[in-house]
DNA sequence: CTTGGAAAGTCAACAAGGCTGACGTAAATT
DNA sequence: AATTTACGTCAGCCTTGTTGACTTTCCAAG
């Protein structure tokens, strides 16, 4: 409101209204996002918890503790209950650092990697449905907004990600 | 993967990795999305049910307890125990049903209209923020792609609640 | 008019997954 | 040698989700 038309463009987009309905979308299409994973993994008594260290393991093995600490912005002891849980299981391999034996580097063994292939499966299938019912511009529209809707800490660990990828 | 390129158009952007690329800008958005209004909400020993609670009762007045336990997709005893906090701290008003007078329907009180601007203030400026810097042509995108990822039964109530306005 | 069942509320108990604070140990750094 | 860093762990707390059981209210069908 009050936005004033500054430019020759339309801010209708920028109304309270579009942005409400900005909100809700992310409301709901969060819920969607995270279903099918839920589904899997109530079945073997994990939570979400778990999946998202298991994702940041499988795409970044060899990751030590403090770097998934900041990925994931929890502390330590809530990671490190749902680690033990994992390492426990046989579904990651926390090794001594090489250079640096404070460290541990942290790896999906195959049993982890089967979970992560069972979870990201069932999530990028959505994706995937969602990608192609959307079709490629509005995807391109959908990455930029995500990405100007992080905080720049966050979105400096989301390409830094991205780094070193063809 | 093998999708097999069936149209004329290049399904680039359907590759695994640009899935997981999709997949991640969800999971770091979100915590944007939300990190606002939880720093306000902490500082009144409220949390995120809360405001999930105020903020369809705001789109909503008036709408009855079993309506907000269909959107929310919560039990009837985890929306109760925030209910009640409301009722009690004055934010929320619930009025025996004028037809059916086993419904409650429920309303913010001037007080609950305050938080609820507060929160929604907040998360409307991360938001304008994103469409003012995305584009136009990027928030319709975005839009596109965060409803064809909801389960469809979040879609229609996500649609209904868009019914009758202009 | 009676009664079955829906809507709502409440009590109790439990679990996941956040948090803080305190402390210990090994390894690296200064 | 002293300090800092990385990690692990114990203990305790909170929010917010869950199930199960039970009551009260009240609509609507028989």
């Amino acid at each position: 409101m009050a936005e004033g038309n500054t430019g020759g463009e339309s801010l209708l987009f920028l109304t309270d209204e579009q942005l409400r309905k900005g909100i809700e979308a992310m409301f709901f299409a969060y819920r969607g996002f995270t279903a099918d994973p839920d589904r899997i993994l109530e079945t073997m008594d994990y939570g979400r918890a778990h999946h998202r260290a298991v994702h940041f393991i499988h795409r970044s093995p060899g990751t030590t503790v403090s770097n998934l600490l900041t990925i994931l912005g929890v502390t330590k002891q809530s990671l490190n209950r749902v680690l033990r849980s994992l390492i426990d299981d046989g579904l990651v391999d926390a090794r001594v650092g090489k250079s640096d034996k404070r460290e541990r580097n942290l790896y999906l063994t195959p049993k982890g990697q089967d979970l992560e292939r069972q979870l990201s499966d069932a999530q990028r299938a959505r994706m995937r449905a969602a990608y192609r019912a959307a079709g490629p511009a509005a995807v391109q529209g959908f990455r930029t907004v995500l990405e100007a809707m992080m905080d720049p800490d966050m979105r400096r660990q989301y390409q830094s990600l991205r780094e070193g990828e063809k």
